[in-house]
Formats: C-alpha cells, structure tokens, sequence
DNA sequence: TCCCTCCGTGTAATCGATTCCACGAGGAGG
DNA sequence: CCTCCTCGTGGAATCGATTACACGGAGGGA
C-alpha cells in the first residue's frame, strides 16, 4: 500500500508538502498542488488512519456501547448513530453488552485502548470502576437511554411519564383496574422510571400496585414470560400487563400462548418501546414509542460537541402512546366494509 | 494517558524491556517483570493500540459490511460475528449498507483506510470497481450469505434449495397450485438463487412459475407490499406468496391487512429467514431458517484463518423449514385441552 | 542599494509502540 | 585461564503521518 513518501516520490516534493495539500494548509503553490494530486491519483494513494491518528491523538471513530443488539429498539437506535455520526465525519465500533456488566466493561476497555475519541453508552448496570474510571479521566462520554447518576455526563433519553399516564387512562377506560407491570433490572434508571412513572399514573385514578402485581424482568424476553407465569398463577390475575420493554413483552405473548389464552379477550397487554412488528402480531400491540432516531442523532450530537470543545447538553424527548388492540376495544381500524 | 515510557521510568528500565513483559518474551529477569508489572498497575496503564497496530500493521480488528441493520437477520448476524471475534481477540467495526453500493463503497473505503485486518461483507450489488479493488490488493475476505462470482473470495453460506423443496412439498400438500414469489434485487446472488431453488421445486410437481407470478423485490419491506397488491390484483391470484426475506413478508401481512383479507384463509405466506417475530405475528408464518449464528461463527474463523496465514475454506450450511400456520392447515399446537 | 518580510519548501522531531543489534556479565568448556 | 555462548538489557531505527523550525528567494519600502 503506497505511502506518503511514495507520493511524495512520484510528485517530485517532500513528504511535508503532500501533507500539506492533503489538509489543505495554505502555503502550497497551485504547481506542487496539481502534482501531488496528479500522483496520490495516480497511486490510488489513501492516507493511512492509523498512522494519522498517532500523530493527531485522533481516531474520528466514536464507540457505542449497547445494551442489547438483538432488542430491535437498540439496532434502531445503533442505526440511527452510525448515519449522524458518519454525516459527522465519524465512523462508529459498536460493543454489545448484552446487559452484561463484564462485557460491558470488556467493550470500554477495549474501546479506549483504541483511542476512540468519544463514547456513547446505555449502562447496563450502575456504573462499573472502570466505566467511573474513564469518565474521571476525561473521556468523552454521553449516555443514552439509561444514564447513571452522580456523573456530570450528558444525558440523552426519552421522557415517558407523560405517554405512560395516557396508558393508564387508555387502560382505566376501557374499564381496567387491575394492572401489573414487569420491570427491567433495579440497576437500570429506565427500570426504575418506568416502574415509578406507571405507579404515579396509577395513583392519580386511586389504583394499587400490589408487589404481587411487580414482575421483577430483566428486558429478555424469557424474563417476561417467566413474570407472567407467575401473573397467571394468581388467585385473581391482573387484566393488563405493562411490559416495560418489547423483548419481555415478546415474552408474555409466549407465556399467554402457552396457556391457551388470548390477548385481549383472557389477558391485556402493553409495552414500552414500539417497534414494527407490533402492528403485525396477534393482535397488534399497545405501546409507548420513543423517538428513536431522534435520540440517536442527538447523542451524536451531543458527544461531537463534547469532542470538538463546544458544550454538550443533555437531550430530553418525550415519548407518546400509539394504541392498538392488546388491550381490548380495537382502535379505528381503515378496512374495507 | 501514560506511554510505555512512563512504564518505563517508573520500573527503572527501558521501554523496550517494558515491551518485553507485556508481550511475553522470553528474556526478560524475573525481577525486571515484576518491577514492570508493578509499574503498570500502579499507572494503570494500557498500551496505545493505534501505536501497537502502526508499528506492527495489525489492527486486530474485523470490518463487517452489512447490508441492513435493521434486518433481523442480519442484526443476528452481526453479533455472533461480534461474538465469535472477540473469542478470537479481535474486535468489529460494522457498517450498514442500507442496500446501497454508494454505501458499502463508502465503508469499504473508511475501513481500509483504518486498515482493517479482514472484511465480511454480505455484498449489497454486484460488486463495484473499488469492491474488487480491495480483492485484488490482497485485502483478507470472506463473503457472508452473498457473494460475488468471478473472485476467489471464501464464501460462507446457507443453502435453502432442500428446505425450498420441503416447502413447495408442504403447500402441494396443503392442496395450493398458483404459487408466487417475491424475490430480491438480481443483482444479489441470494435474490436470483432463491428464485432458482423454488422454480426448480415446483418443476418436480409440474407447476408454473409465470412471469405475473414473480414480484420483484428489493429486501425491504415496502416492495414486497407493492407486489403482493399486484398479486392481489390479479384476476385469479395466487393462493400462496413465498417472500424471499423475512422484512418482504412483513410487506405482504401489510397489503394483505390493508384489503381486509386473511391469511391463511384468503391467501398463503411463506418466508425466506426465520426470525423470533413469526412465531407471535398473525397467524404464525411458515419460513425457511438458516443457521444464522453458525454462518457468522464460520465466516469469521475463514476470515481469521485467512488473516493468520492458514488456507479459508468456504462453507455452505443447510437451511431448514420450519412450518408454521401462514399457509393453511394448523402445524400441531400444545395448548391445554 | 540594502534590509526586512513573506512565501514556499524541506529537514527533522514527534506520536507510542516493537524489534534489530550491540554490549556487558556470567557460566561452561577446553 | 582464556574463549565462546547465552542471557538480559538498552539504544536506536522504524511504522506513516503532522508540524515546528529553518532557509533561500522574491518583492517592497526606505
């Protein structure tokens, strides 16, 4: 692979003055300008990154560090930051932690050994020695979705009270009182929130949220089917369950299936996250939609600004209920009569 | 960030010896290694792989070429390759096509630019110059479930043509005669491979495969409703249409919801790629599935193989049917009496 | 005419590692 | 006792870029 000094060679100047027409410096007369181009043409010369990013102490690569790749919320939003990062002039290392802290930790290693110059991450946990060690020492860190506390790292998240007590009302409504919800793990601010959004929602109509109606889930999917199991082992089982992701909702749907039950008619059900194969399930899905991409494309932002030593701000974006059918009385539907 | 000289003074040896002990050499004095160690834990220090992969010209990193992310297939696909390369101690860069060759060129070129050590790449087109550029300097790839003829590139992939026979079998079975495809772009080895497989299947039992019944697609979701109103449309449609990828059939429960229909009643669904969602849409949908995490395990010890100096071989893996209910006739269900 | 300034360019240092080579000490063998 | 080999170590070159600094020549002002 040709280097510089190839070029240089070929285009009869220093190594110095190829440099210098690559980044555009000023001080090139237009004669050495149209002979260096001519030969890194001519060579299929492309500068090498590496080599570059050693003398810039800049790598142009973010790192993101998610949760979960196989959640469809967190490969949208993966997709989301790869498009603004790369409209950035920067490209993206994805880490899947898959809610494992180890890995996690393994994945931020990793990551800042490579020099990466910012790292987006969604915590799996409350925040591991190491991932308080690069905030310390000054790495360029925003969190996204779920953040930790007591950093001063910018946030970019959803806020999903508002939509949750649309939720509750929908739910109150349709003359449901008894309502459980399956939570993602304590260590996570979004399993925490959402628990304690929904309760505040249900208080406002005078309703409960008996520890028997609290599944302790884990955003997998076997998690919510085992919450629902127990749900449907109840003397008298709740007639709603609020999934508060769309893995565990995934689950639930298996667990009422199993039983030889139906949603809505035996069981209703809702979930936090939308994603597109809600409206192709039986039946389709209630759900809370995040404003997915925005908050990806944020981030980025967010982290870009920390980068280039503008000030970041955190991002609040407000998430809002689509309803559908799993829990009872169909929306409008459009079909033909 | 302390440097190996930091280390260096720290233990009160040289950088080299430094050096040494982190990659294990063996003349290094117990007591040297100790000092050394002591020295790094105490500056907490990590070496600087951009540094590392400068001198050394390896990166120890993979680049993955993905057609859509948001493809659940491919998101499979992406994290066991992840998982398969951080078992083998490299790391993975991925980019997202988006089924674009603007795109893919756009990520072959940064990932070269960062000196990847290997490229995966499911090939979004035919191949462009700069994809055969990249063949023909030497750069390590293997091609993951499509490929590109006419270069001596290892090929990792699934083989559908026995399970598209069992499904022509199941829907003979079923009693189904006018049968439709909906395949992906010609110029992707697996949108005309697909097409092949299933009009051979259907010579066996005699049956056409007319040209009204072959809806062109592209992968995503929106083609495959487009041509499945075509089909719908017809005035004798078919009774079955076989997408030949999971985000296609996801178009077809739209069109087919959009008119008010039912499937299996009205009209048969089958996929190509299995993924989680099927078993919970409505009705369950029969598909072909591959051994997707295998493919990505393969793929990645070939590419790694090759990087290592040993000889890649191709491997082309079974697929299997998996028969659901989308295309009539209930497959035997465990519910309770 | 002389001097100062500015412009274009090249030389060399630098980033943080790895690795070749040389050197001194110590042990083995003749 | 001398020679030779091995072992542990440090010095210095190297990877491919960027960039501070020096230098020569041209041009302008006094």
């Amino acid at each position: 692979m040709a280097s510089i000094k190839d070029v240089a060679a070929e285009a009869g100047v220093s190594a110095a003055t190829v440099s210098r027409v690559l980044n555009d410096h000023p001080s090139v007369s237009p004669e050495a300008r149209t002979r260096v181009l001519a030969a890194v043409e001519a060579l299929g010369y492309r500068p090498n990154a590496v080599a570059r990013s050693l003398r810039t102490d800049q790598t142009h690569t973010l790192g993101l560090v998610i949760s979960d790749v196989m959640n469809p919320y967190f490969t949208e939003l993966a997709r989301a930051v790869e498009e603004e990062a790369r409209a950035l002039g920067y490209s993206v290392i994805f880490g899947n932690a898959d809610e494992r802290p180890d890995l996690q930790d393994h994945h931020i290693r990793t990551l800042r050994d490579r020099r990466i110059d910012g790292l987006l991450v969604s915590p799996a946990d409350g925040g591991s020695p190491l991932m308080l060690d690069a905030v310390r020492a000054g790495t360029p860190m925003v969190f996204v979705d779920r953040w930790i506390a007591g950093t001063d790292v910018p946030v970019v998240r959803a806020d999903g009270r508002e939509a949750v007590r649309d939720l509750v009302a929908h739910l109150h409504g349709l003359g449901h009182r008894r309502l459980a919800i399956i939570t993602g793990p304590a260590a996570t601010t979004t399993g925490r929130e959402r628990v304690e959004a929904f309760r505040e929602a249900l208080r406002a109509y005078d309703l409960e949220l008996p520890d028997d109606h609290i599944g302790q889930g884990d955003f997998q999917a076997e998690s919510g089917r085992r919450a629902t199991e127990r749900f449907l082992d109840l003397p008298e089982p709740p007639e709603v369950v609020f999934a508060a992701d769309n893995l565990m909702a995934l689950g639930v749907l298996d667990a009422v299936r199993a039983r030889g039950l139906r949603i809505p008619e035996d069981i209703g059900l809702a979930a936090f996250d939308d994603i597109p194969w809600f409206v192709h399930t039986d039946p389709p899905i209630t759900a809370v939609a995040q404003p997915t991409r925005e908050l990806g494309r944020a981030a980025v932002r967010a982290l870009v600004d920390r980068i280039e030593g503008r000030a970041p701000k955190s991002v609040t974006l407000p998430a809002r209920l689509v309803v559908r059918r799993s829990c009872g009385e169909p929306a409008p539907e459009r079909s033909k009569p």
